[in-house]
DNA sequence: CAGAGCCCTTAACCTTGGTTAATTTTAGGA
DNA sequence: TCCTAAAATTAACCAAGGTTAAGGGCTCTG
């Protein structure tokens, strides 16, 4: 194990270890584990035994499901700043359900799920801080599938767009996508050809600009117009 | 508010409240309200404030979302002993992402959040409980997710089928359908007339036999190997 | 600089499942 | 028992988007 070097301020800006008094937070970081992944790397497989969760310190993790045929749908990508895999910790079997891999190098801290439940033992503040965070990716995860259910691929992809501008945002953006166009596409469950297909039939409407990964939005009223 | 004959052993039966002492119990209790809904009758809305959670004592809940043009994708149908809505009661905006309404007539528990917040102030073993149940929540919708983005409509009508049975089952299984057809295929997100097309499909094949709601899956082996 | 490999794009084609419309079946109420 | 409305079924048609195939462009490496 590599003992990392690790800031308490570092933990504390998530709101999960917000709550934590010095000698909680020693214990985390104690427990803690820096992990370096190259690009691509593998992290966890979906069926490995789920003995922590991660906090990404930089670079990007793709979760994703695989079927049974070998094709693949991205989940998530977690940023840095970003947790991933800690609603794990409460499932009857400690399994991990997903994937996680490196979409570029990153650095990863890995808790021990034990030392986190000992802890939490202790904390009902941080109890509830758990609880807030879960409940957030339950609801993350109900738009995701009122996405998949009700809108089509195109509204997917503005829907998408969309997120990555405040709301409040007036006029022309400009988005780089956070990922390859085969690995945003996956997210949105759309094939690469047929996202390939949109962004030319979007540029064609003059909605967008598409050059490389970046991307403008023209007419943002238009888009917010079309996703209701 | 109708005040409501409820036995401590009723709510014991649910893990959420299995850990509660007599007096937190009592509290829970008395904080309760009895809801008796007709057929259709609506609990609440996406939008409405959210000020409880629910546990359905008898009857069928259909929790469901609506798009933008009116047509309705249910996500879940919830059935005696089983509790929902509780995951928002730690959500940042105190808002049901969702709508839920009666199947057939039914009676529901509903339960104050706040009350019910106080006493997991007091109970860590609860808030592992609720931690538990809502990472329960999180595999369940990933594999709603799993399904709709890497299975087929048959393929998902066919796990279906499959959860509805013990997996240690062997030989013919009869199954009646929880809801009328039409419900059933917006939770498996078909149309209607697709989930007739399918049914048609799989009695043809010989793999099931389907009476009105009573479905008899002929060769339960056949349709296991189908979902890999 | 050449070659390999990956990513992206384009276009033609095809499949799944949605849509429309008409008919039958079922269930509940007068 | 009949009437009505909702639910289910069937079939013909259609469209979104997946599949297949081919080519172009980029980067990395030897």
């Amino acid at each position: 194990m590599i003992q990392p070097m690790i800031q308490g301020h570092e933990l504390r800006r998530h709101h999960i270890f917000a709550g934590l008094d010095d000698a909680q937070l020693a214990k985390v970081i104690h427990s803690a584990q820096l992990i370096k992944l190259d690009e691509n790397q593998l992290l966890f497989s979906a069926g490995n035994e789920a003995k922590q969760f991660f906090l990404v310190r930089s670079g990007r993790i793709k979760l994703y499901l695989t079927s049974a045929e070998g094709s693949e749908k991205v989940i998530h990508i977690v940023g840095p700043g970003e947790t991933f895999a800690e609603a794990i910790m409460f499932m009857h079997s400690a399994i991990y359900p997903i994937n996680a891999s490196a979409l570029c190098a990153s650095e990863v801290l890995a808790f021990s799920n034990k030392t986190f439940r000992e802890i939490l033992q202790d904390s009902v503040d941080t109890c509830f801080r758990l609880l807030a965070d879960m409940s957030a990716w339950l609801k993350k995860q109900l738009n995701e599938i009122d996405a998949l259910t009700l809108q089509n691929a195109t509204l997917r992809f503005s829907n998408y767009l969309l997120h990555q501008v405040p709301a409040t945002h007036e006029g022309p953006a400009t988005i780089t996508l956070e990922a390859a166009k085969h690995v945003i596409a996956s997210r949105l469950s759309i094939q690469p050809e047929s996202f390939s297909r949109i962004l030319r039939n979007m540029q064609k409407e003059g909605l967008i600009t598409a050059q490389g990964n970046e991307i403008i939005i023209n007419d943002i009223e238009a888009l917010r117009a079309q996703c209701v």
